[in-house]
DNA sequence: CAGTGGTCTAGACCACGTG
DNA sequence: ACGTGGTCTAGACCACTGA
């Protein structure tokens, strides 16, 4: 029973769980400039005081920051802060929608095609599909207020692509339009590369041919595991950086040679 | 004191923690073909059993390969193997070449200059030092089997590039010449984008202005968390590929808007 | 409803770092 | 030498999944 929580860290009890709640204090206080790159997080003995929590739910909300790449842990030196909190990189990465509105920015979308086509292999390997099944591949050009930044060009397994045929792809997310149907998105994994736009893409996004493109290709899995989509992104290059933190604690980020 | 432990899960006793021997083996088991994306992991009860390890020490073993996106766990739902391990991502994501290395190339370097100046605002920043430091600048050409891919525009605080000046910088790593110095590297932060190739650095890459290059701005940290470097390193496009994985779980993958 | 993973406690010993 | 974080145990209750 976790009752009255210290003064300092975490206020409310609601269903979330304390080393949730301590972790998103400490990130609160970084992210407020309290405590800056450099400076030392309270001690575990400090964060049990404060909140009357045992050593492993204290540990578990640290665990939480250290993977953020937020903070820096070395057996028996004080945990030191390394940056400020940026994204919340999860649907941010995902989701072209959740992204833009995140900027502040008007995420819009131009559809090109939406149609059902026997699959190329490789996307076939991708969605761990039949070689001879149909999938539903999408053409669009998202806008940023307007602006066309985006060539998307995504595969979708029949079964998913049904879903998608009669939503309006043109307002909203895929993915808010898949979750109307129960479909939650649990993990991404993705390539990116640079490559110089190819006539189509240059004429879509209003661009020269040649002109270098950061390339996405994304492989979307549902909460069981099932490959939900399979997409080829490809951005203008002054439209788009990617962030990453890694360190000997944990990254996601691996850098390897093309196919 | 950590005794036998079971059968199938790590036999050898060394200095190892029984987390990471345990995470170790069931990477193993991933990484072999036994088990495939999509099956199931033994569930804690199982690996309790098997290991003779309590069941803290197992879910830390379990939570570390979710951290690295090979599992993906639900409350209530057995565990289950979403990829196969792919690389050790956080040297080669660091280190030219430790990656070259691991692919199994041979790396190699063309030093252009390596200077002692005044430093650049936007690089002081970066550095945590005043506007009005010295830093050394170092522009390298990195070489793949003795192709060029790679042009590195790095910049050091005058602490660390002292150390730099006598060491061997065509033959060996940077982190290599530091770690002599006991200067260890503990974390990364990069931003990723897509660029035309400016004219030296097609001359220097050997291709046409205009190319495309994958540009991946980088600061490094020491493990008292002080700035080591930072650099400005511009791929040839086709010579890289970035892997990503992100879940619900965690991440260290964002994307945002260029400055 | 049985089994699973998620959370939490209270204690213990250890390796490491810093004064 | 002391305090730090890292590891580990043994037990408990809960929320959720899936048959």
């Amino acid at each position: 029973m976790v009752k009255a929580v210290g003064k300092r860290y975490g206020q409310v009890d609601q269903g979330v769980p304390a080393h949730v709640r301590l972790a998103s204090a400490l990130r609160d206080t970084i992210a407020s400039g309290e405590l800056l790159p450099g400076d030392l997080l309270p001690g575990d003995a400090a964060l049990m005081d404060a909140t009357g929590l045992a050593r492993g739910t204290v540990r578990q909300a640290v665990a939480t920051l250290r993977a953020e790449g937020l903070v820096q842990t070395r057996q028996g030196a004080r945990t030191s802060v390394l940056q400020r909190p940026r994204l919340q990189p999860f649907s941010e990465l995902l989701s072209f929608t959740a992204w833009a509105r995140q900027q502040g920015a008007n995420p819009g979308a131009r559809m090109v095609e939406l149609v059902r086509r026997s699959v190329d292999p490789a996307v076939a390997h991708e969605l761990r599909i039949g070689d001879n099944d149909l999938v539903w591949t999408m053409v669009r050009v998202r806008l940023l207020d307007g602006v066309p930044v985006m060539v998307e060009h995504a595969a979708y397994p029949e079964r998913i692509g049904a879903l998608l045929v009669d939503a309006d792809l043109e307002a909203g997310s895929v993915y808010a339009a898949l979750a109307e149907h129960g479909i939650e998105v649990a993990s991404g994994h993705h390539r990116i590369s640079a490559i110089a736009a190819e006539a189509a893409d240059a004429e879509l996004l209003r661009a020269r041919p040649g002109t270098p493109l950061l390339r996405q290709e994304r492989t979307v899995f549902a909460s069981d595991g099932t490959p939900i989509e399979h997409s080829d992104d490809r951005w203008r290059g002054d439209s788009i950086v990617l962030d990453a933190v890694n360190s000997v604690q944990g990254s996601q980020l691996a850098r390897r040679a093309p196919d």
